[in-house]
DNA sequence: AGCGGATCCGAATGATCACTCGGATCATGA
DNA sequence: TCATGATCCGAGTGATCATTCGGATCCGCT
């Protein structure tokens, strides 16, 4: 079981109208079949025949299996960043709550569009944590997220707890993707959001101060 | 890709001592197999090879690939939640932020002297998630944690937060996860589970309370 | 001893699938 | 128009592997 980091590079890019669009749509076969049948089903022949081309033009473009998963998920990795990049900017002006809960939102929107997409990736591709694109998704999001909270400084007190980044970020994966792919009876969207802003909420207040709010 | 649980039983269960130490070097070779080279690569020859066993003996007992694999869970996870279990029993009388460290600790040793198989199982065996054991062990996990605090009731504020449970054991369950898989660089394990437990207690106690100690 | 069930054996089978290759067809610029 | 590279094609190949099955061997019991 190879540990090394997997850079996934096609045979060749598509230069033509005509390819790029055969590019892509073996790329969305790709993921309708993770989607309806999961990875183990997941073979080359029908990824090409459900894209409506041959296998050989399969093989023109991706190397092999793997690497079109690959490319599979560096597309969709960098459409969620990109989508939450741009949620942000709507947020600077509102009290740190507020916004919180909104940005948590359309997190989780992010994710629920593409939920069965989602659950195979993290549970049944053995790969995906070799992806730079992976390894480096949450550092990028941390980083968007502390782009958009940098003018707060003074309500966020993280700076004595030297891992705060790494756990919360990972803490709200944990919630995340519990929220996705085992939602609970009984609770709604709603409340698990409510939540799940208290929770983070408390965590960023430092604990000797008396909350101004709620 | 089926949603339907999978509980698996094996063909028969072994009745002479010879056939039980025979079923459970198959599930240690199973495991060894899943440590060393993943799901993708985890054949019943070479299991059985492994074990000292013919392929013929393995499907004695086990009726295909994936309920072996699914029993080595079932069995893993019992241990685990036995000892986390044992290992409560020892904090009733220490103060609440002494006992929540020393317990996070002991979770975070269980997941550790089992890395890689905890690994693989997560990120590459597509139906763990449909296995009973698996979809049960978080509230398991609360149920033995509840248990544990129940004599603590004033300290702990989540009565006014309806998933709290939920979502605190699976922002746990995020955080450890990524120590244990992706542990960042230059975060001692000491100063993670330190600020894990300061996180978790900021999380415990109610919003508008003045902290008494930390 | 000797019977029945438990246990073990491993060569053979049958299916699946990733990937190749030799060649057809199309687009573009000169 | 023609050449050249880009694109597409899909039957075929070779390897892998889960699983079976007919029969050998062992154990406990009478």
């Amino acid at each position: 079981m190879s540990t090394k980091v997997f850079d996934p590079k096609p045979r060749k890019w598509p230069q033509q109208g005509r390819s790029r669009a055969t590019f892509d749509a073996l790329l969305d076969a790709t993921a309708r079949i993770l989607e309806d049948h999961g990875y183990e089903e997941l073979t080359t022949n029908a990824v090409a025949e459900r894209a409506g081309a041959s296998i050989g033009t399969l093989y023109e473009y991706f190397p092999d299996r793997e690497t079109l998963v690959a490319l599979l998920v560096d597309r969709e990795a960098r459409r969620v960043l990109a989508a939450l990049e741009a949620s942000m900017a709507s947020l600077h002006a509102l009290p740190l709550d507020v916004a919180m809960r909104i940005w948590l939102e359309a997190m989780f929107a992010e994710l629920e569009s593409r939920r069965a997409l989602v659950a195979v990736l993290l549970k049944s591709v053995p790969f995906v944590g070799r992806l730079p694109i992976a390894t480096e998704f949450p550092a990028r999001l941390v980083l968007i997220a502390a782009a958009g909270g940098s003018h707060r400084c003074e309500e966020i007190a993280l700076d004595e707890l030297p891992s705060a980044f790494f756990l919360l970020a990972n803490m709200l994966r944990g919630a995340y993707l519990a929220m996705l792919l085992e939602p609970p009876e009984g609770l709604s969207r709603a409340t698990l959001l409510d939540d799940l802003t208290a929770f983070v909420m408390r965590m960023l207040r430092p604990p000797h101060a008396v909350a101004a709010r709620d």
